[in-house]
Order: structure tokens, then sequence, then C-alpha cells
DNA sequence: GCTCCTTCTCTTACAGTGTTAGAGAGATAC
DNA sequence: GTATCTCTCTAACACTGTAAGAGAAGGAGC
């Protein structure tokens, strides 16, 4: 039976998650099919398109598990976005790849829907707008930031940070100190963007 | 007169500012500064190092804009986030160059700035820390969305937009129908983010 | 003057990348 | 039985980051 365009996003899919975006090499793809390299480009335009597919199918996930329409408006929105930051940190290196993508209308559609439940819960458009592009792109560059690879111990001098940062490192600690957790983070930060109540 | 560092530096960003980051190659660079690509590793450890450099650069730019401590801290935030943006709307890819850098410490020395100037202003660490986390990934998340190139023209039919997308494109015509600009769009979705009062 | 050492650039080479051109196998349609 | 479509192949190109090591130029110490 021959290869098809699905097994490939999802090998190319599964070579992403196991070693990362930097090592996916349409070589490797092709070895893990079975194929030839050049095999791969019947099935895909290009290496960027590849890309562009798998940045969709993130989205697609990210659009799939958003919420059912809820009493509030801004409390859906916070949690549509949590799924947004669960699809993007469910794959490795997720937020690089949707940030990269090219032509992804799955981020278009993500937006329309939201917009689309801000509006039907009465928000108006123009607030809506604001909120729904402040909330995407504030997730996006916080993923990014999380998925971005820790400074091995030689350059991760924990005194000199403490040192050079003591605010900062003042207020990791505050933080951390009572057991709050990385999503607690994100999720406090992203109640105080989408101006919700504070909650811990 | 020997090359140095500097100069090595010097030149990257300008071939990043001309032909963008994904034309920045050693033999290009190398040859812009009339020398062999090898003779770059005496300079730079090696080409992710470089990048590295270069997101310093950016970010120097950035805390070296930052404004004097104003009457209110929120509005301090705003001002020098929008000199965060700048410095990264300044540089081709600018964002994309930050957001990747593996070691900065300048992203490090940006937020210590604007925490201990919240700090300063009286704001208590805890929501000075929120307030700073969400504003900086906020602005690279909206910076990185606002450098990554359009679409081009067969990909681009616009009546299929609004035909996909009809709540986000109104809200696109609404928003910038009244002469507003993309700064303003920034400039109206920080001063959500950051709690403060509408202004347009 | 001579030697040593440091600083900087060179040549050569390797293994890997995305991508194109075009040949060919195998099934299907007429 | 021939033509067509679908899919995979081989071979090659131009390019990438990077390593190894030779060699030129200049100053330091004697």
């Amino acid at each position: 039976m021959p290869l098809n365009r699905d097994q490939v996003l999802q090998e190319a899919m599964r070579l992403v998650d196991d070693d990362g975006l930097d090592a996916l090499s349409l070589r490797t793809l092709a070895a893990r099919l079975g194929v030839q390299a050049p095999t791969l480009y019947w099935h895909v335009k290009n290496k960027a398109a590849l890309v562009d597919a798998l940045a969709d199918a993130i989205m697609d996930e990210a659009i799939g598990a958003a919420p059912a329409p809820a009493s509030d408006a801004r409390e859906w929105l916070l949690a549509a976005l949590g799924q947004l930051r669960a699809a993007l940190l469910r794959h490795r290196d997720g937020a690089r790849i949707v940030a990269g993508a090219r032509y992804s209308m799955r981020r278009g559609d993500f937006s329309e829907l939201a917009m689309a439940t801000l509006v039907e819960h009465g928000m108006d458009l123009h607030h809506a707008r604001l909120l729904v592009l402040a909330g995407e792109r504030y997730t996006v560059g916080w993923v990014l930031e999380e998925q971005s690879p820790a400074p091995d111990p030689p350059d991760f001098d924990i005194d000199a940070l403490r040192a050079r940062f003591p605010v900062v490192t003042r207020g990791v600690t505050e933080y951390f100190s009572v057991g709050r957790t990385a999503d607690d983070l994100y999720r406090d930060a992203a109640r105080l963007v989408l101006h919700l109540p504070d909650e811990s």
C-alpha cells in the first residue's frame, strides 16, 4: 500500500515530538517511513509546507478542545487560551512551530471562534478584538518562553543570577514558595491580562 | 588592521537587517567582511552564539531606551514595553532573534529593570512579577506576529477571508476605519493588558 | 639578530541540508 | 495492448555549519 500524506504528517509530528524541530530533516523523516527523501515531495510541497501542516494540526487540537460557551465571556476565553497553551505544550517546540507557520488558516479559525463567542456573549466588537489579540499573542509568547530549553550547568550559576537579578529572583521564590506551579503562573498572569478577578 | 568581534557583530546585524535572518550564513557574512568563513570562528564560538549576540544587542537598545521613572508605575511599564517593541521592530526578524536566543542575560536585565522600577513605585512584588512577565511575553508574541511576512496574492484571497472569518474581518475594518494605526493597536491592547484606562 | 609565542587568517575537507530532474515500476482505464 | 496516472526511485546540485591544521605577521625576551 502506498504512502499517503497523512502518514507523512503523522510521522513528522512524532519525529518532532521525539527529537525536536531541529531534528526534523526530510532524510530522517523519509528513513522512518522506509522511503527515500525526494519521495516526500510527492506528498508535500516542500519542508516549509510540511511545518505549516504541523502547525495546523496543533491548532486543530486547540480548536477541538475549546470549551463550550460559558456563563462569563472572559472566563470562557481564559479556558480557551488554556487549551491553546495545552495544545502547544503537548508537542515539543509546539509554540515555535505555530509561531513560524507562514500560511495557517487555523490560526484565523481560532481567532474567529474566540471573537464570535465573545460577541455572542454580548461583548462589543472592539473589546473582543483587543482581548482576543492580546490573549493569543500573550499565550504564544508565553509558551515560546516555556519551551525554550534551560541553560546547562556551566552557564547556569544560581548565585550570579541572584546577584544580577535580585528583584526578579525574589519574585520567583516568592511565587513558588507557597506551592504554586508553572500552570498557576500562566493562569494568574492570564487572569490579569483578561481582567478577571484574582483567584489565588 | 585585524578584524574584531564588534565588526563581525555589526556586519551580521546589517546583513540581517538587509536580507533577514534566513539569509545570515557564515559564508556570506565572511564575504561581506572580506574574509573566509572559518575565520569567523576566531571571533565567535559558533553561529548560535552569534545570533545570541545579536539578541543581546537588540535588548541593549530596548534597555537603553527605557524611559525615566514616571508618576504612574503602569504608564512607565507601557512606555518601556513600547521601547522594547520599537527595538524589536527596528531590526528585521528582531522578535525571532530575541525569542530564539539561548542564553541572553539581557532578557533578564530588562525584566530586572522593569520589576525593580515597579517595586520602587510601590507596587507589591507579586503583581510586579505578573505584570512584567505578561507584558514582556505579550510584546514579544505581538511583534513576532507583526514581523511574520504577509502571504502573497495567490494565497491571499480577501473575499475568501471575509467569508471564513466574518467576525474577525469586521473587527479589523472597524478598528482601522477611523484612521488608527498598527502602533495604536499595539498600544490599545497593551493598555488593556496593563489595566490602564482606555485612551482612544 | 634570533627565537618563541600570540594573534589572526588561510586552505582543505566532511557530513549534512533542501531541492530538482528525470527515469522507471505498477496499477488502472480505455 | 496501449496509454495514463500514481508513486518511488537514483543521481546530482548548491548550499550549510563546522573541524583540523597550516601559515603569515608581529611583538617580547634575550
